[in-house]
This record gives structure tokens, C-alpha cells and sequence, in this order.
DNA sequence: CAACGTATTGAAAAAATATTTCAATACGTT
DNA sequence: AACGTATTGAAATATTTTTTCAATACGTTG
């Protein structure tokens, strides 16, 4: 059980002058247990648990700040589109496209085709997304009949 | 200049059965001429201009039908996340993190790494997404005072 | 460990987006 | 050309997000 105060995100926040207030450590926790991304709805509703007087407002309020100090991003997938989790700059997801599972996967192999992105468009590059959908083991077979 | 009616999305609207009406028509033909991807206000304002009397409705129904048939999908990047473009299923994008702009780009040299994904996962996959972030040439300029 | 000044809060109101309802209309068929 | 029905736009509703504002909790200072 680590102190709530003392996370990364936690820490980030104090240095970069905010308060570490109730309502703000309720929706970090609630972020670092929910890696995959949640929306604001469910931040609230997992939030109240820990911090029963939080606003919905307030959960809005402190994705935008995570959002600006780079801390959380909002995961974009086929069927919810409004879902934050904690930020890292390179994400790789392999979704399902059945059951909609989204699992992690080791991303190899993508500086050439970045390099030769950057020569052809004079773009500079510093993250990316890669998201590969199919299906997964389970649904191959279930529909496999 | 195509008639309208011949596109491929207006063949395959008529092919399923629904009607090619004018309000549907105008939408199809935003679409057509922004591949990039725009929001259903922003496809109201330019559906407009070849169909005054579109209403925005027409545009979320339309646009909810073309996504059940599989001919338009979102397109979800870092600050618009309800935009909507015609459909392909393997799609590239690089983004301006300062100024937005979305650019397409050719993709080569992925196969090798779907394919390690495809032996340690046992997924099978179909499609994917690959969005780059950076800056373009002119925010690079920009931005270096 | 008070007492203080200010950033932050939640409730309520307002704004922005999206969906449902319904009578009028345009489409494709005959 | 006449018909039956899918589709339409306006208006009403619902949902989501942002703004406003007085009350409060935080971190600092003495
Ligand atoms: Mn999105
Ligand atoms: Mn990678
Ligand atoms: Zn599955
Ligand atoms: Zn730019």
C-alpha cells in the first residue's frame, strides 16, 4: 500500500505548484488502478468510493490538468472514445474486435518507418500510437463453428 | 466531376437498400473531398453549401448508417475525437501537435512486427492504426525564436 | 501549531452535443 | 403520373461539458 501522496503522479503535481487536495488524490488513485482508461462518469463513480463529497466537476477539472502537465491521456479506442489513463508517450494496443479485450504488446521495429516518415515530410516525430485490431484466441474459436 | 450517385458509398447505400436521397448525397460528398476527417458540424456547414436545407440530424443519421455499413469511420486523434472520414481499414496519420494538422503518410516495414505479434499473442489481425506525433516543418519554425 | 491568503472545491446555471418524436416530403416503384 | 413508405427538418428532450460563484481546504508563514 503506497502512499497516495508519494506516487509519480502525485509527485509531479506538487512540483509543478498545485495542492495535493482529497478530491485530486481520489481521481489519481482511481487512474493508477484502472490502467486500461476510464471516462469521466466512471472516474467520478470509482472516485466517490474513495472521496464521497467529490464532483463530477472536479474530475473534469483534473484530467485537463493532468492533460496540460502531460501526466494522463485519453485512450481512443473503436467503441469508447472519451477514456483517460495515466500518459506514456508510445502505446501499442491490440483489440479485439469481437469482444472488444485490449491487451499491451512490445512494439519493435518502427524507427525505419518513422525515419522515413520524418525525410519525406519534414515532420519531427516524438510519439506514437499503433493500434492492431483482429481477434483475439477466444473469439477465433467461439466463431470458428 | 463524377455524378455523385456513382460513387462507391453511394453504390453501396443503394445496394443495401436505402435511398440516395439529396441530404444524403451532400453528406457523402464531404465526405468524399475531406479525407482527412471532419466533425458532424463541420460536415453540416459544408453539406449545406451543395444542399442548403440539410438539417444536422441528417448528418448524425447519415453518418450513423455509412458507420454501420462500414464505409465511414472515426477518425479519433489527440484534440478531435468525433470526426468522421471514409472508410479503410489500414489508416496512417501524422499529427501537429501544435497547429492539428493531419497529414496521411504511405506505410511500409510493418508486416514483420504484426507478424511477432500475431506468433506471441495468437490473435489474429486485420487492420490498424498508426498515428504519429511531432511538429511540422512550419511549427518547427514557428516555435524556434 | 494557530492564523492567514489563495487555490480549489461542489452546486447550480449555462452552453454545447446528441437523440427522439412527429408531421410533412421526396424517393423509387409501379 | 400516382402511390406507399423511408427519410426528412424542426422542435423537444436528453446527455455531456463548461462556467460562475460563494464556501472551504490546503500549504505557508509567523
Ligand atoms: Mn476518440
Ligand atoms: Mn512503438
Ligand atoms: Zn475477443
Ligand atoms: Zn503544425
Amino acid at each position: 500500500m503506497t502512499d497516495p501522496r508519494q506516487t509519480p503522479m502525485a509527485q509531479a503535481l506538487r512540483e509543478a505548484g498545485y495542492k495535493l487536495t482529497q478530491p485530486r488524490l481520489a481521481v489519481l488513485q482511481v487512474l493508477e488502478e484502472n490502467d486500461a482508461g476510464l471516462d469521466p462518469e466512471a472516474i467520478y463513480d470509482r472516485g466517490k468510493l474513495i472521496y464521497p463529497s467529490l464532483g463530477l466537476v472536479t474530475v473534469y477539472r483534473t484530467l485537463d490538468l493532468l492533460a496540460e502537465l502531460g501526466l494522463v491521456r485519453r485512450v481512443h479506442s473503436m467503441h469508447n472514445c472519451h477514456n483517460y489513463a495515466s500518459a506514456r508517450t508510445d502505446r501499442h494496443y491490440l483489440i479485439c474486435e469481437s469482444c472488444h479485450r485490449v491487451i499491451e504488446f512490445p512494439c519493435r521495429g518502427l524507427e525505419e518507418l518513422m525515419e522515413s516518415v520524418r525525410q519525406q515530410t519534414g515532420y519531427t516525430i516524438n510519439a506514437h500510437l499503433l493500434e492492431l485490431s483482429g481477434l483475439c484466441p477466444e473469439c477465433q474459436k467461439r466463431l470458428a463453428t
